[in-house]
DNA sequence: CATGAATGAGGGTTCATTCAT
DNA sequence: TATGAATGAACCCTCATTCAT
C-alpha cells in the first residue's frame, strides 16, 4: 500500500511547513489561502490531506511538542550531576529560545481558538505535563524550577529588549542551586 | 444641549466591559458586532467612542494593567519586611489568578495580531515592564523573581489540572528565601 | 419676523461653506460629519437647517451656478465689438478656470446623483442654457462657439499637464474669428 | 484540472458587463454587492478575479478606451482626405454619443472619487490623450478641434433637448474647415 | 436653536470551505 | 491526486439620519 505512506508523508511534509507559517503569523492571521501559498499547494489540496485548518493546526502543534520534547533531551547522558544536566538544558533553551517562544505562543493561540472543546485542552495540558515531567526527572528539582523556566521564556516574550536571556537563565540557575543571593531578603 | 452624557465617564464603562468580552474569546475572535452586542449598544455607538478595535483594546490593556497594580500594592504599608510582602502580593496573585491569566492571555493574542505593528509591540514591553518593576520595587528582590511569578501563572494556564496554585506560589516563596530544599541537587 | 431673516442669511452662509468642500471633494465623498465638521457647526444644526444632504447640494449647485453667471457678466459694457467681449470673456474664464472646473464637476455630479429626478435635470438644462446664451448673445456667435468653451474647460479637467489653458483659448479665439489655420486641411 | 475556465476571458466578460453597471449608476453609488449581482456572480467571485473595486474600475476603463478607439478608426482608410475623416468621425460621435456621455460622466465620476490618487489621475489624463491623439493624427488639425469636440458633447450632456447633436457636429466642421460664418464678427 | 449620542443598514473586503473538472 | 473557481457569511468600519436634552 505505496499511497498510504506517500500519503502520510506528505501530511507531516505539510505539518513540518505549516509551523514556520503558523508560529510566525498566529492561528487566526494566517489564512488557508496563504498557508497554502507558503507550502507550494492550493487549498484545495490542503484539503484534500486535512479536514479543516482547525485539524491542521492541532495536528502541527502536538507534531512540534513531540519533536522539541526529544531534541533537547537528546544530548544528555547518564553520568551527570543535576546541575550539569540543567546547565546543559538552559544552555539548549538560550540556544532555542526564539523557536520554544513561537511553540508557547501558539499553544495560547491553540487554547483560545478551542476554548470550549475539552479534548483540545486536555492535548495541551498533556504536552505541557511531557515538558514539565522531563525536566523535573532530568534534573532532579520539585515543581517550583519548572515554573522559573517558563518564566524566563515567557519574561523575553513579553520585554525583548529587557536583558540577555542567557544573563537572566543564569541567574536562575544560581537561584535554584545556591539559593537567593545574599542580603537579599533584607527589608 | 446634547444628550446628557460623560463622555469620558462612558469609555471608561465601556472599556471595562470590554475586558470581559474580550479576556473571554480572544482578540481576533471577537467581533466588532459582538463586542457591541455584549455591551449593550450598536458598533456605530462603539466608533463615536472609539476609532478602531485596536484603540479599544490597547486603552482597555492599559487601564487594567493600571488597575491591577494599584489594587495590588493598595494592601501593603511601609512597615513590613520584604518577605511579607511577597506573601502579601503572591496571596494577591493566587487571589486573583483568574485574571491575571486572562490578561496574560490577550496581551499574547494582541502581540500576534499585530506582530508588525512597532507601536503596539511597546506598548504591551511597557505594560509588562510596570508589573516588573512594581513586583521589584516591593519585593525587594533581583529580576529572576518576577520570572518565577510569570512561570507560576503560566504553568496554571497550561496545566490547570496540575496542583494547587497556593501551593506553587508557597513554593515558590521558599525558593525565594531559603533557597532549594536540601538534597535536591543530589543526582 | 427677525428669525426668518436670520434663518435665511443662515441657510445662505452654510450654502456658501458648503460649495467649497463639495467642491473638492465631491457629493458621495463628503460625509455630513466632515461638511459640518468644515462649516463649523454640528450635524444636528445642519439637519436643522437642511432636510437632508440632497437638499443641501440641491440648494448649493443652484446658488453658485446664478452667482457665477452674474459674475461672469458684470465687466462687459456695451461700446465693445463682439471680438473684445470674447477677448474680456476668455480672460475672465481663464482667470477663474478653477473655479469653474469646480463647478463642472459638481454639476455633473449632481446629474448622476439625481439621474432620475427630471425637475432636477431641468434645473441643469436652464443653468446651463443660462450660460450658453449670455455667452452668445455676448460675443454674436452661433452654437458651436460655446461648444468651444466648454470643451476648452474640459480639456484641462482631462489633462491639466497638457499645456496653459491660457495658449488653448486664445486658438480658441483664433478659430473663431479668422478660421483654421492655412493648410489645416491638407491631407 | 480545476474547474475549466478561461480566467483571462472571464476577466474580459466580467469588465464588459462592469461598463454597463458602472455607467448607468456612477462609481460610488455602484457597491460591489450590486455589481456582483448584475454580473450574476458572488462577491467573492469577482474578489477573485480583481484584487479591488478600483482596480475593475480602472481595467475597464482602459479596456472602454481602446474598444471607442477602435470602433472609431476601423473605418477609416488612407485615401481619404482629412474633412472625409472628420466626416466620417463624426458620424461615427454622433452615433455613439450616449455611449461617449457615460464614458465621460464615469472618467469624472473617478476622477472625484479618488482626488489625491496620484496614480487614478494620471490613468484618466492617459484615456483622455488617447483618443485626442488619435483624433489629432487622423484630422490633422491642431490642439484647439479636439476642445471642440469635448464641447460637443458635454453640450449634449448639460442640455440634452437643446438641439440635435447631429447638427452641432455639422456646424462644427463647417467652423473647423471653413472658419466662421461670414458677418458672425460684426457687432 | 443647537448639541452630539445613538442607530443600524450598508460599504468594501476576506475567509474557510466546497466541488466540478 | 490536484486544481482553482465559486460561494456567501462574516469581517471592520462609515454613513445619513434621528432625537433626547
Amino acid at each position: 500500500m505505496p499511497k498510504v505512506v506517500d500519503h502520510e508523508k506528505q501530511r507531516a511534509e505539510l505539518l513540518d511547513g505549516a509551523f514556520e507559517l503558523f508560529a510566525d503569523r498566529g492561528y487566526a492571521a494566517l489564512s488557508m489561502r496563504d498557508l497554502a501559498r507558503g507550502l507550494g499547494v492550493t487549498t484545495g489540496t490542503l484539503y484534500h490531506y486535512f479536514k479543516s485548518k482547525d485539524v491542521i493546526f492541532e495536528a502541527m502543534v502536538l507534531r512540534v511538542v513531540a519533536r522539541d520534547l526529544s531534541a533537547a533531551t537528546a544530548q544528555l547522558s547518564d553520568d551527570l550531576t543535576s546541575r550539569e544536566r540543567l546547565q546543559l538544558i538552559f544552555g539548549w533553551i538560550v540556544a532555542n529560545q526564539m523557536d520554544l517562544r513561537r511553540v508557547l505562543l501558539l499553544v495560547f493561540d491553540f487554547q483560545r481558538h478551542k476554548g470550549d472543546d475539552q479534548a483540545s485542552q486536555h492535548l495541551v495540558a498533556q504536552a505541557s505535563a511531557s515538558y514539565r515531567r522531563e525536566f523535573e526527572a532530568q534534573v532532579g528539582l520539585g515543581p517550583g524550577a519548572w515554573a522559573l523556566v517558563l518564566g524566563g521564556l515567557i519574561q523575553g516574550l513579553l520585554e525583548p529588549d529587557l536583558d540577555d536571556a542567557s544573563d537572566r537563565f543564569k541567574a536562575l540557575e544560581q537561584l535554584l542551586f545556591q539559593g537567593p543571593p545574599a542580603g537579599a531578603s533584607l527589608n
